[in-house]
DNA sequence: GTCTATAATCAGATAGAC
DNA sequence: GTCTATCTGATTATAGAC
């Protein structure tokens, strides 16, 4: 699942050969039948654990002690957290942003209830950080903040801008609009 | 063209098959190969125009006569005519949105100069608004930018918001955090 | 558990008739 | 210009030895 998930963090579900997981895993394709049913099956797997990955760093990060309980402190630790995890070495959370927006209709409905709790728990931060009289959904505002922090990997190259620096410029740049949109 | 933009709008390169793009078109799979040297060219021209339009509509709208000096007015009306194209029935731009990302090294290669000029539009219209002492770098606000707008044709859905209000969240969520920072 | 075959499938691409 | 028929190649998946 470790290999699984780097290639599938590299070069997303389609493109992703079996052949090339089980290189990284030190094995040929064929041994990968007996670990799991079928290649979507893996990719499934891989998706879940991601998916919790996730969720359980952002919740942890908004729980933590730094965190206090101003909601739009717990937002702005949200987002820096879920950016910082994404450009990781963990390649869960990359796979899952990367792969996600192409899975086949039919697996996505079986990583839904998984993806809903994701989904739930930026509901969640961003509810509460709602400004009085604020004009933008919070729906619409949660698909576009997701959007922007999982866009990140694919662009981001380590060079003068530090990991901890794009996550603070894309909390400044979402929470500034969000909370100035009334 | 049209077929196949229609086809990978929706379904995204891999999963596309030569023979939707042919049913589509009202033809069998081989046919095609009359019109295009293969799928991957096919496909190049279908970006190429893709990326022609949505750069010849944001450049017509901020140009236009309602559009007025003010960067930060630019700004919002390239931000509007982008969402709006996207979500229109024009399957170029859209296609573009989905397709760009997961394109192999080798073709994003080919395709990469026509991006560019599309790229260097959002570039002018950002470091022109750009804020006195304002804190976010303009190659972060664009990438940030271009993936949030970009997302908007997965997720929307024909219900009580209009495409022109969702441009219009766009716009503020944007713009309220691009100025504010600083 | 992993390997060496080898099937089975499928999609892109070609040949040649019409 | 489009068709039918076919080829090629890649990739998922299975069978069975070790």
């Amino acid at each position: 699942m470790d290999s699984a998930a780097k290639v599938l963090r590299a070069k997303g579900m389609m493109a992703t050969r079996l052949s090339e997981i089980a290189e990284g895993a030190g094995m040929l394709a064929p041994s990968i039948y007996y670990h799991f049913k079928s290649k979507d099956v893996l990719v499934e797997k891989v998706m879940l654990e991601g998916i919790y990955r996730n969720t359980r760093y952002i919740l942890a990060a908004v729980e933590g002690k730094n965190a206090g309980i101003d909601p739009v402190e717990r937002l702005r630790t949200g987002i820096r957290a879920h950016v910082e995890f994404l450009l990781s070495d963990d390649d869960y959370s990359s796979a899952v942003a990367r792969v996600f927006p192409e899975l086949p209709e039919e697996m996505r409905g079986r990583v839904l209830a998984a993806y809903a709790a994701f989904e739930n728990c930026w509901r969640d931060l961003i509810v509460a950080a709602h400004p009085k009289g604020g004009s933008i959904d919070a729906p619409v505002a949660r698909k576009y903040l997701i959007a922007m922090l999982d866009s990140t990997p694919m662009w981001y190259r380590r060079g003068k801008l530090k990991p901890a620096q794009i996550a603070e410029q894309a909390a400044d740049l979402f929470l500034g609009g969000y909370l100035a949109a009334g």
